[in-house]
RNA sequence: UGCCCGAUGGUGUAAUUGGCAACACGGAAGAUUCUGAUUCUUUUAUUCUAGGUUCAAGUCCUAGUCGGGCAGCCA
């Protein structure tokens, strides 16, 4: 009812859509564009794995098209085969898949080779595009600097059949890598650096994933990029802000060879908090070993957070709720973790888990006796349904559920108080038992009072403050528990102390290990998320789990205001 | 001493395009609770600076401040 009341009311709201989303809307009422619907495309580098970031650029883009009876392509902007593997192309695949989202076509820039070359042709014939001798170091020289204008190449001047046949030799692979290029003829004095006459082709053998050894000129990112848009009849092509500069270059392009021109919208690209997010670094971290691969589960990688056991609604959610602008923004990481700890709680299961074990021995419990007790999947969701989890004389609580000198605020057990066990009984701390010699507390004795079982209809109402969970020690089953925590130590990774990297911020203890008693329903499970009550959400690790050893990792911890009471 | 872009609560984004600055998250307080979870209620706090135009400016103009991007034959 409240969801129903919730939704009439969102109706009510004005909708609140992105400048982009403006942007397009507007656009889409214009004649260019009459009768069509939006075209978007995603087109990432095959150079590595895909993260959060992009996980941000791929519901734009995706979710644009979606929302407005669109299409979506993916596009691998594979320009640059030095670079690029097949490994890239097929995890960007399956991450895209992962998040929800349908391409309409998967497309490769490689796909337009010839079609660029045949245009590249014709901006020569017109002269507006000239083979440059330079070498990379000259043509840096002859650009200039941001604040002095650049001056004309040696080679600027040749003539069209000239540059006809030198294009040709170049593409014949008569000439050695990085001895020629081809460059546009715009103006050596432009403001815009990306104006004075940038390189469309240079001359670079290697081994291509998809061309193979066809090629041995390849096109930058500017004279392949707007085209591929135009070729797709893109109406948008959305980038990220360091791009904007590109722009007039991108509709120089476009103009000039009087294409179908699509419009390049740029906003800022996500950054979080306590993470790195630059291909480079996280190759980095892959590279030298401090994390276990691309998908470590600490990784900020979209397969990372798959295997970490974020949701792809989770992560569609976050990216809805961070918003999308021109301002150059971080985002917490808590935002994502709230996201997460939300949708979680929708569909997570609900299991007793005790990660750090204290022995409780109920004196006037039966000593072979065990009970099986009624325990509810998801109080969430109602067709979830529910499990029995046995109950038994001796059981495993949380250490941290036992204080002895406990404060008043303190709600579980203590010597003499009395706590419910979950789906249980209510019982009371007799009797601390400690190692004579360390003081560590080994076991508690404690009484239950048999007229207080759950779910009894019969069961006296007796109320107690705290609720804590439990496992029967002989059901009991072992798993090694991952328990992650943030990869970095600092706000910013990036600043690093004097003479030292990012990698000076990385968090020691972003892992630790434990072995944990489960009960025993988790017995065959292989895969899924769960809710550890009260202390966390979990999921099979998709890699290392075995029948034989189980493997959780910890998701993401539940809100504690208890710990934040401490730290007070 | 170039060009381009940006600046709204603690954080992130809105503001019907010049008309009462709002939404979410977080924080705080409380209620409910067999998870110190969830849920619910209440609450907190905002337009970079200085001028100008206007009945009226977060929005327009001018100047400044601060932040970011750009000098790959990377994308």
């Amino acid at each position: 009812m409240s969801h129903v009341a919730r939704q009439a009311d969102g109706d009510e709201k004005r909708e609140r859509v992105n400048f982009i989303e403006q942007e397009v809307l507007q656009d889409l009422q214009l004649p260019k564009l009459a009768g069509r619907k939006v075209a978007t495309r995603f087109p990432p580098e095959p150079n590595g794995y895909l993260h959060i970031g992009h996980a941000k650029s791929i519901c734009l883009n995706f979710g644009l098209a979606e929302k407005y009876g669109g299409t979506c392509n993916l596009r691998f902007d594979d320009t640059n085969p030095s670079k690029e593997e097949q490994e890239y192309v097929d995890s960007i695949q399956e991450d895209v898949r992962w998040l929800g989202f349908q391409w309409n076509e998967l497309r490769y820039a490689s796909d337009y080779f010839d079609q660029l070359c045949d245009w590249a042709i014709q901006l020569i014939k017109a002269g507006k595009a000239y083979v440059c001798d330079l070498t990379a170091e000259q043509t840096r020289e002859y650009r200039g600097t941001l604040t002095a204008p650049g001056k004309n190449s040696p080679f600027r001047e040749r003539t069209v059949d000239e540059n006809l046949k030198l294009f040709a030799a170049m593409k014949a692979g008569e000439c050695a890598d990085g001895a020629r290029t081809l460059r546009a003829k715009i103006d050596m004095a432009a403001s815009n650096i990306n104006l004075r006459d940038p390189v469309m082709y240079r001359v670079l053998r290697s081994h291509h994933h998809r061309t193979g050894d066809k090629w041995c000129i390849y096109p930058m990112y500017d004279w392949a990029h707007g085209q591929s848009d135009s070729i797709e009849s893109i109406t948008h092509s959305i980038c990220t802000l360091e791009f904007e500069d590109h722009r007039p270059l991108y509709n120089w392009y476009c103009e000039n060879l009087g294409i179908y021109h699509p419009r390049q919208i740029e906003f800022a690209r996500l950054n979080l908090s306590y993470t790195v997010m630059s291909k480079r670094k996280l190759l980095q971290l892959v590279k030298e070993g401090h994390v276990s691969g691309w998908d470590d589960p600490r990784m900020p990688t979209i397969c990372g957070m798959r295997r970490r056991g974020y949701t792809p609604e989770s992560l569609r959610a976050f990216c809805d709720r961070i918003g999308v602008a021109k301002f150059y923004s971080t985002i917490d990481v808590t935002v994502l973790e709230n996201s997460v700890r939300e949708h979680l709680n929708l569909v997570a299961n609900r299991v007793m888990a005790v990660l750090n074990p204290l022995k409780v021995v109920l004196t006037n419990y039966p000593q072979d006796q065990v009970e099986l007790m009624d325990a509810i999947n998801n109080p969430e969701d109602a067709s979830a349904g529910s499990r029995q989890v046995p109950f038994s004389r001796e059981l495993l609580i949380e250490r941290d559920d036992f204080m002895e000198d406990a404060p008043r605020k303190f709600f579980r057990l203590k010597p003499g108080g009395e706590v419910r066990l979950r789906y249980g009984y209510i019982i009371k701390c007799d009797e601390v038992v400690k190692d004579p010699v360390s003081g560590e507390v080994l076991e508690l004795r404690c009484s239950y009072d048999p007229e207080t079982r759950s779910g009894d209809e019969n069961a006296v109402p007796r109320k107690v403050k705290g609720t804590i969970h439990w496992v029967s020690a002989a059901h009991a089953i072992k798993a090694e528990v991952r328990q992650y925590d943030r990869l970095f130590l600092t706000e910013n990774p990036e600043v690093a102390p004097e003479g030292e990297n990012f990698l000076a911020n990385l968090n020691p203890d972003s892992i630790r290990v434990a072995t944990a008693y489960l009960e025993p329903s988790l017995k065959e499970v292989k895969q899924g998320h769960f809710q550890f009550e009260r202390t966390g959400y979990f999921c099979v690790d998709s890699v290392d789990s075995t029948a034989e050893h189980l493997v959780f990792n910890r998701i993401v911890p539940l809100r504690d205001s208890w710990a934040k009471m401490q730290e007070k």
